[in-house]
RNA sequence: GCUCCCGUGGUGGAACAGGUAGACACGCAGGACUUAAAAUCCUGUAGCUUCACGGCUGUACCGGUUCGAUUCCGGUCGGGAGUACCA
């Protein structure tokens, strides 16, 4: 009997699908269990190698928890609305749902090869016009609230609108735009519609507002901060401006605060939350307004407002409101030119050069506070208009921009701190005692800077205050394939579209490219596509991270047509347990799940804040490249061996040439006289452990066929690399490759076994006969014959059987195993209890590696003590099949069960297995090990040290001496100290 | 620059709470079976030293705490990730 993956795993992925064996209950008894993937963007390439991994681990864990009895969740669908089939559209005229079907359908395809235990029923795809309805509705509750932060939480607008006219706007207390106009309830009534509408978008969570937002040229689109790295997008990598634009935008700035708390109560890692935090960027400080002659105050935020007499000039951002309005005529041309050219530098040049100091000085003077003194005002481009105020007190003693900038421009660099030397550099550490600064001399950092806010508060110049680095996140995206935003205007006024009205289908367009006078492509729509014939929608569309900003809730009721999801099932499943996904997300995806969590959570739809309890990130697997090595002019390639020996030192060149003319004489001169030689990137499925498979290589392209190759003991050694997996590397691995090679279990098996799950590493498809053979150990274990007289008859196993044998009647019965009844040993069951115990704490600790050891160690031992038992063999299959899924589940029916393995129970651990008759104690004197002791191993720790120091030859080594410590560490260790 | 993470054999990696470092696997070497190959099985495999028993050195480097440190603390060097004029 042999060991047929392909039959078996195909056999069974069938089974558990028609069977539907992997449903979650939405009603159940049980205890629930929530593992969630990050869902995958469909690209065109289809799956590598790397993208299984954290699936993997996320369905062992699901397995194991339905063996544990839990009621499991572990859905998986499609992010799929996105750039690439968009550009994609663009460059073919196809429509994107076209490629994002066909797209799906390949992923569909691969993850079924690898026997996940996903309930595809409750598959969703964010493209689907029945799941982006909800995104809009959501979106429309965000547009329809503002935040309290009297109650600390997201409000209806109508409480808002209520308290205007009752009230007007003087008590409220909102997370709104600054610069809010105070008006009383008459002032409101008065309003026309479109001025009641203005002052409400101020107010509302998600709001349509001028700011500077990451403009992409090249994608005609305008991205999020966590879309933009290094100044370009993330996607295609063109470069990223700043603009004032009007832009809907989320006020996740007043989440900021929860945002961070809740990162307390969450069990992701360390390195996920800081730099959560880091994005977040609390900052306590100070905001303090300086008098100018003749304009309103100049307002600033200062983390040290003990430095306050520091300060020699005041510098804003070129964008600050006030540049034109306090140059002086003087100063104007100059002015005028710095702005623009600030301006006309984009992002990118901006970032790329932060050591190169600009500025103009503006003619104005601010007058300090305390002393009275004239400050000059600067413009300096140092100074970022969307942080604090755009304005900033520069203290260049102790501020190492503000130092610069001062040495620049040759400004009086004060000391007001003791503890540095200012002629060498700025001295910005907080800790020192004040000085030439009246009424803070003589304090400490900490005391001058409570100090210094109590003056500024009593002069009512300023206050103590928090700020964020976070940034409302800009919604609107300029693009075709994103979910429509559900808004339309009347004269200009912005109205949500009612429940009834969604979803708002994406509109049929012509081309999938902006309109000539720059609308988004939606503005391409036809005539019709307009509210009520006549109103115009919103053009753009919601970013990418909308609809993964609540996927996971609509994953607990997938087809549910009137709400979102029932709120019973929410209230059952809460939120996630388990979720795995890359590293990548932590600054997007990550935190405006969050955001949107405490939203909904604010307004009573869900019972939770957080999304996840526990996250995980995967490692990245990367590419092996491999590369041949090309004699340029020839048709030779040599080998990687010869050419590390022979390249680099000349003279060493020479001896390769000599070497080459010997061994190939018909050489061509020329070739062979320039010696140039080319490393070419060579297809990694076609190398095997490093080993060219010539043969394959000549076919591999055209002009290989009558390729030359020069190497040692004929075998042509590959050079190799480690980068991203890609197409273009030609080091690509596909999962589908490796399962019909050596079968998804191994495939399974090999990923987990590779390394640590959060650990990037490179794939290397040369261990994987270590799991392949482990595989085949084990069904060995349950059809050979080591023991039995008689072999087993060979029943009809050919390999060709029909999948049309239904496994409720297994393929062939017991009688083709070779497992017997007989009572096991104590030796196997202390094999078998161990192993349970370790699996299991491996598991619950997510060392998915550790494991797949674990189960190697065991049937190595099970192998040789011959053990064939049923009561050994049983238990063992269940601990494996979380991993090895398909192998465990034939073997438990040839075993004669009529159920999948999948619904048995979890072994317990017997630890009176694991307790050793006796127990061998290393025995050191001052750490230092002399000998071993074998003690009964029931033996308790005051036994122990009574045994050992009656041993003679303990006594022997003391020579008489009393020792002054005995430290027992029971079954480890007994160390006397001497 | 800042923040976080990490440095263990030829390789991937184990060592979970400070207690026999190198589990397990790959690779390599030798052997068995075979006409041969594949497959399978057995033995060895950190370094130095010893005929051998054994001994010594070893977890990037330097130092500290401890009877005992891969593990804890301080410093240095090297690698990776995130982030970047945030006042």
């Amino acid at each position: 009997m042999e060991y047929n993956f392909l039959e078996i795993e195909k056999r069974w992925q069938k089974f558990w699908a028609d069977h539907k064996t992997f449903k979650a209950e939405d009603n159940s008894v049980k205890p629930k269990y929530y593992v969630l993937d990050m869902f995958p963007y469909p690209s065109g390439a289809g799956l590598h190698v790397g993208h299984p991994l954290g699936y993997i681990a996320s369905d062992i864990v699901a397995r194991y928890k339905r063996h544990k009895g839990f009621n499991v969740l572990h859905p998986m669908g499609y992010d799929s609305f996105g750039l690439p089939a968009e550009q994609y559209a663009i460059q073919t005229g196809q429509h994107p749902s076209v490629t994002t079907t066909q797209n799906i359908a390949r992923y569909r395809e691969q993850l079924d090869k690898i026997g996940f235990s996903f309930d595809w029923d409750r598959e969703v795809k964010t493209s689907d016009p029945q799941y982006y309805k909800w995104t809009q509705w959501i979106f429309i509750q965000i547009f329809n609230s503002w935040y309290d932060k009297s109650a600390d939480k997201a409000q209806p607008i109508s409480s808002l609108i209520a308290e205007f006219e009752k009230n007007g706007n003087g008590s409220v207390n909102a997370v709104c735009d600054d610069d809010i106009k105070t008006f009383s309830s008459e002032d409101w009534k008065q309003f026309s519609e479109k001025e009641k509408s203005d002052v409400l978008m101020r107010y509302r969570l998600a709001y349509l507002g001028e700011a500077y937002v990451n403009w992409c040229p090249a994608l005609g689109t305008v991205l999020a901060n966590d879309e933009v790295k290094d100044g370009v997008s993330e996607r295609g990598g063109h470069p990223v401006e700043r603009k004032l634009m009007k832009q809907w935008s989320m006020r996740i700035t007043a989440y900021a605060q929860r945002l961070l708390d809740g990162l307390e109560k969450i069990d992701w890692t360390e390195s996920l939350k800081e730099s959560q935090r880091y994005w977040i960027g609390r900052s306590e400080g100070t905001s303090l307004r300086f008098k100018i002659q003749g304009h309103p105050d100049i307002e600033v935020f200062t983390t040290r407002p003990d430095t306050i007499f520091g300060v020699s000039f005041v510098t804003i951002a070129p964008e600050h409101d006030l540049v034109n309005a306090i140059t002086t005529p003087a100063q104007k041309q100059a002015v005028e030119e710095y702005v623009i050219k600030t301006k006309n530098r984009s992002e990118r040049e901006r970032q790329a050069d932060v050591n190169t100091v600009s500025g103009v000085f503006t003619g104005a003077y601010v007058i300090h506070p305390f002393s009275a003194q004239q400050i000059p005002v600067w413009i300096g481009d140092y100074v970022l208009a969307g942080y604090g105020t755009g304005a900033v007190m520069a203290v260049p003693g102790h501020d190492e921009r503000d130092y610069k900038f001062a040495k620049h421009f040759n400004l009086p660099i004060p000391e007001v701190v003791a503890g540095g030397d200012l002629s060498k550099e700025a001295y910005a550490a907080k800790e020192g005692i004040l000085i030439n600064s009246d009424f803070l001399n003589g304090l400490s950092v900490k005391e001058a800077i409570k100090k210094a806010i109590e003056k500024i508060e009593e002069k009512k110049i300023g206050h103590g205050k928090v700020n964020f680095r976070l940034r409302d996140a800009v919604f609107g995206r300029q693009r075709y394939w994103g979910e429509p935003i559900p808004i339309y205007y009347v004269n200009d006024i912005p109205h949500a579209l009612n429940e009834n009205e969604l979803p708002l289908v994406l509109p049929e367009v012509d081309k999938y490219l902006p309109t000539e006078d720059g609308e988004p492509p939606l503005a391409r729509a036809a005539e019709n596509w307009k509210k009520d014939g006549k109103y115009n929608y919103e053009a753009s569309t919601m970013p990418g991270w909308a609809g993964s900003s609540w996927y996971f809730l609509r994953y607990m009721d997938p087809h549910n047509g009137s709400e979102f999801a029932d709120r019973k099932l929410m209230d059952y499943w809460q939120n996630i347990d388990l979720y795995i996904g890359g590293s990548e997300h932590a600054t997007g995806h990550l935190l405006y799940v969050r955001f949107w969590t405490k939203f909904l959570n604010d307004m009573g739809f869900i019972g939770v804040d957080e999304p996840a309890k526990k996250l995980i990130n995967q490692g990245m697997i990367q590419g092996r490249s491999n590369f041949v090595y090309s004699l340029v002019g020839s048709s030779l390639f040599i080998s990687y061996d010869i050419i590390k020996k022979y390249t680099d030192a000349p003279h060493s060149r020479e001896e390769l040439k000599k070497l080459i003319q010997a061994r190939f004489p018909d050489i061509e001169p020329a070739a062979l006289d320039s010696l140039r030689i080319q490393k070419l990137h060579v297809d990694v499925n076609i190398v095997e452990n490093d080993v060219l498979q010539k043969e394959n290589f000549k076919k591999w392209r055209d002009d290989l066929g009558n390729a030359t190759f020069m190497d040692e003991e004929d075998k042509y050694i590959c050079g190799v690399e480690i980068e991203k997996m890609s197409k273009s590397k030609y080091n690509v691995v596909s999962p589908d490759d490796i399962s019909e090679r050596f079968g998804a279990d191994t495939l399974r098996l090999y990923e987990m076994f590779l390394g640590p799950l959060e650990q990037s590493k490179p794939w290397n498809t040369n261990g994987i006969t270590g799991v392949s053979g482990f595989l085949k150990k084990l069904w060995r274990l349950f059809a050979s014959t080591p023991l039995s007289v008689t072999p087993s008859t060979p029943l009809s196993v050919t390999p060709s059987t029909p999948l049309s044998v239904t496994p409720s009647t297994p393929l062939s019965n017991t009688a083709s195993l070779n497992v017997t009844e007989a009572e096991p040993t104590k030796a196997e069951l202390k094999t078998l209890h161990k192993t349970i115990k370790k699996i299991t704490e491996d598991i619950e600790r997510f060392s998915f590696n550790t494991s797949v050891s674990n189960f190697m160690i065991c049937v190595n031992e099970l192998t040789d003590a011959k053990c064939n038992k049923r009561a050994i063999l049983e238990p063992l299959l269940i601990c494996l099949s979380p991993y090895a899924p398909h192998i465990t589940e034939e073997l438990w029916h040839l075993l004669g069960h009529k159920e999948s393995i999948v619904f048995e129970k979890f072994p317990e651990v017997n630890e009176s297995y694991l307790v050793d008759d006796a127990f061998t104690y290393p025995i050191s004197f001052n750490g230092k090990m002399r000998f071993n002791i074998e003690l009964p191993a029931t033996l308790t720790v005051p036994e122990i040290e009574k045994e050992v120091m009656g041993r003679e030859e303990v006594q022997k080594y003391l020579e008489g001496k009393t020792p002054k410590k005995i430290i027992i560490v029971p079954k480890k260790i007994v160390n006397i100290v001497v």
